[in-house]
DNA sequence: CGTTGCGTTGAATAAGGTCAAATAGAGTGG
DNA sequence: CCACTCTATTTGACCTTATTCAACGCAACG
């Protein structure tokens, strides 16, 4: 988007590469020399930050399209962990090449800034959400944001399987394993959602808007 | 640093002014359409998200020589408001030269690269904080780093002043004033700090580090 | 001085966490 | 194909932590 045929010709010089991860493999480790970033091609991956006294905590979700491992370039070492949650594909993107033609290709130099920000809104939002809400709006808007991510990927928003475990969704929400479920039921009940262990149904998506604080009461 | 003699001539060319912002008033609000990225040169500066019901969240500390409003790349416009707490002075950068001169001056992109970089990595750390620390550890790992970024700046680290009121500590670290009240009279208890006020003397910081969880106990 | 905003402290309460037990699936090897 | 194992999930009971509500103190300022 919003680059020219020549440009795209350029963009081939990336020489980009791809790679399988399999379920439970890493992609990169934290403190790993950073070299390259990664486009998800298929799959799922989280990406998990460990504080000195072995705690962990997952500080995102990526699914296909969106990008891994701008947290290294700082520091020129990764500062998380990726782990795929199911077998998946990448694109390498090699970053000393992607900075040498970025500062010609005026397109592509755009394109990445907006992506870097982007990140770092996202983080934010995950800041606000992990600050100031209840733990049932935590969960309804994890809900509702996979939904987002999902549909704008061409699949349904509103019926899809969870790549991550209770645990895994207790750690990005900041609440333990059983407090998610204990939320998925009560959603159930309250007819929001139908929850068929990884299987979600989407039943009231304004009911759950509501439940995560984003809608008048 | 990192970058030649006629490459910092070209950044003369960066044209960067300077404003003043006064204790209370926005250097932007959130949605203002995006042209800068602002450096701190004096003063300090809050960062807040606001949810559609109102709750705001403090995402973030700006101190001199640190960098704000990269969140509004991505959109064109800002992600969150961006608040003097004292009178402080900033350089504006247009991000429009950046992104040219960047272009040009391989020393710059890369510096610009790493401080996006950092910012996510940032806030990484934040969320690990919020969705994995109590509050007493909370309040104690804020603390140290407030401290090294004072020491990174030449300051004391052990002697200093909060800048920011108890509320506005509470919003950045997920917990009401009260909560964090308690704990600096707790941690005085202690004698692990001193607090008077807004006046800030770390007595013990080995021990505070313990408080925070990020020593063997 | 009175006012105002900020900070401290106490008591009651609620939200989640912890511990424990039961259940359900998925995968494995016979 | 079936029994077995292992892990993930659900649910209940109880407990801890932090929030809420309320009162009070302190300092700065007009």
């Amino acid at each position: 988007m919003g680059i020219s045929r020549e440009e795209v010709e350029q963009l081939d010089r990336l020489v980009v590469t791809r790679k399988r991860v399999r379920r439970g493999e890493n992609l990169y480790y934290t403190d790993d020399r950073f070299h390259s970033i990664y486009a998800v091609r298929s799959g799922f991956f989280k990406s998990t930050v460990l504080a000195e006294d072995g705690r962990d905590q997952i500080t995102g979700f990526y699914m296909p399209a969106e990008i891994m491992g701008m947290d290294g370039i700082g520091t020129e070492r990764h500062a998380c962990d990726a782990v795929a949650l199911e077998n998946s594909d990448v694109c390498i993107i090699p970053f000393a090449k992607l900075e040498e033609i970025s500062a010609k290709v005026r397109g592509l130099q755009r394109q990445f800034h907006k992506l870097m920000s982007r990140e770092i809104v996202r983080d934010q939002g995950a800041m606000m959400m992990l600050g100031s809400m209840r733990a049932e709006e935590r969960v309804a808007a994890f809900l509702l944001n996979l939904s987002q991510r999902f549909v704008a990927r061409g699949y349904s928003p509103s019926d899809f399987n969870l790549r991550m475990t209770r645990e895994e969704i207790g750690s990005f929400l900041g609440l333990q394993l059983e407090t998610v479920s204990r939320l998925f039921s009560r959603f159930q009940e309250e007819r929001l959602i139908d929850v068929q262990q990884k299987h979600i149904r989407i039943l009231n998506a304004a009911g759950l808007a509501r439940a995560a604080g984003q809608e008048p009461c």
